[in-house]
DNA sequence: AGCCTAACGCAACGAAAATTGCTTTAGGGG
DNA sequence: CCCCTAAAGCAATTTTCGTTGCGTTAGGCT
């Protein structure tokens, strides 16, 4: 029975409506991006973007949450502390871009309410890497100590992101585990 | 000279649209928010706002930033560790109300760009509180450690918002400096 | 109390966004 | 390869937003 169809004609307008979206964010921030302007960059019809998403909030909360999400593995390199290192370094690198940056801010507006929220995969990594821990941390610890920080800084103080910010987080969770901190 | 009329009507209108603009937000989600709609539920013409405000980022930004920051005493019992648990406590329950929630997103949404922040008080609060903690901890720390936390938790899972957050995050801090945990 | 004018209300306008009915295209199972 | 229909396009319409000019109300200083 035919349901849903996702390929062709559809995956090229999805995909052209995402890159202008991202295009959009950067050039004019996510407050002042609209559904017609998105729909013209991507070449698109605006009533296939109401009809497939609904409203701009919406869309924005799915356009944040599909990036950096897909199945990207998971640094594994024998060292724990290097493991949060690259993995903490990687979303740093990733929220730097003014872009993505522009993203989360627009999709935690529109988070809370509905359970939509970008940040949700994240978690999920953040509960991988707490386990191969060999319980020095839970994965409560590892969001508040290090994906707090670094976001709390995308989206207030973006200017004050830098690389040590990884390191720096990094080492204050593990500081509680010497014994981790200091493993191969 | 006559200048600035802050009193009578105008001071009317001004709480009016506080009001409105709070259970809009809390109804509908900052994102979902319009001018004439406020408007309308506040009982004001919209050329009041358009004219007072100009536009609606910069008039969440406002009303997220009146709340919680007047003249408010930082707590000062003698005891550093109760101060920081009073202080992270406040805040906690300020943002555990959806409508403060809902205008913080909306305050993030327009963050970084503009220079406009709805919580820097909060981190001239911070530097206060450092500076009172004879260097047991930087700013920053109290940034990273107690406040990115919480305001994580506020944007993106406020259902997990709970007093004893503010109580484990100030202990976080404290337990790289046990004396002054001990403290009186 | 009276004057000056800041701030609000009203109404009309232009522009842009959202909605709707219908047609056309093309995905994907048989 | 054909059929069925999900999804995109198109065009006309309706709604809503934001602006502007002008008259009215009332704050606050003298």
């Amino acid at each position: 029975m035919p349901e849903k169809r996702t390929g062709g004609r559809s995956a090229v307008v999805v995909a052209q409506v995402r890159s202008a979206v991202e295009e959009l964010v950067r050039e004019r921030g996510a407050e002042r991006v609209t559904i017609p302007l998105i729909a013209e960059r991507a070449g698109v019809n605006p009533t296939s973007i109401y009809r497939r998403w609904g409203d701009l909030p919406t869309m924005l909360n799915d356009i944040a949450t599909y990036r950096l999400d897909s199945d990207r593995p998971l640094p594994d390199t024998g060292s724990l502390r290097a493991d949060l290192i690259a993995w903490a370094g990687e979303i740093v690198a990733h929220y730097a871009k003014p872009v993505n940056a522009a993203l989360l801010r627009g999709g935690a507006a529109s988070a809370g309410d509905t359970e939509s929220d970008c940040l949700r995969n994240r978690r999920a990594e953040a509960q991988v890497l707490a386990d191969r821990s060999s319980s020095a941390f839970a994965a409560d610890d590892l969001i508040e100590l290090v994906i707090a920080p670094i976001i709390y800084r995308v989206i207030f103080l973006p200017w004050t992101l830098t690389p040590e910010l990884a390191v720096r987080c990094v080492d204050r969770l593990l500081c509680h585990t010497p014994e981790v901190a200091s493993e191969a």
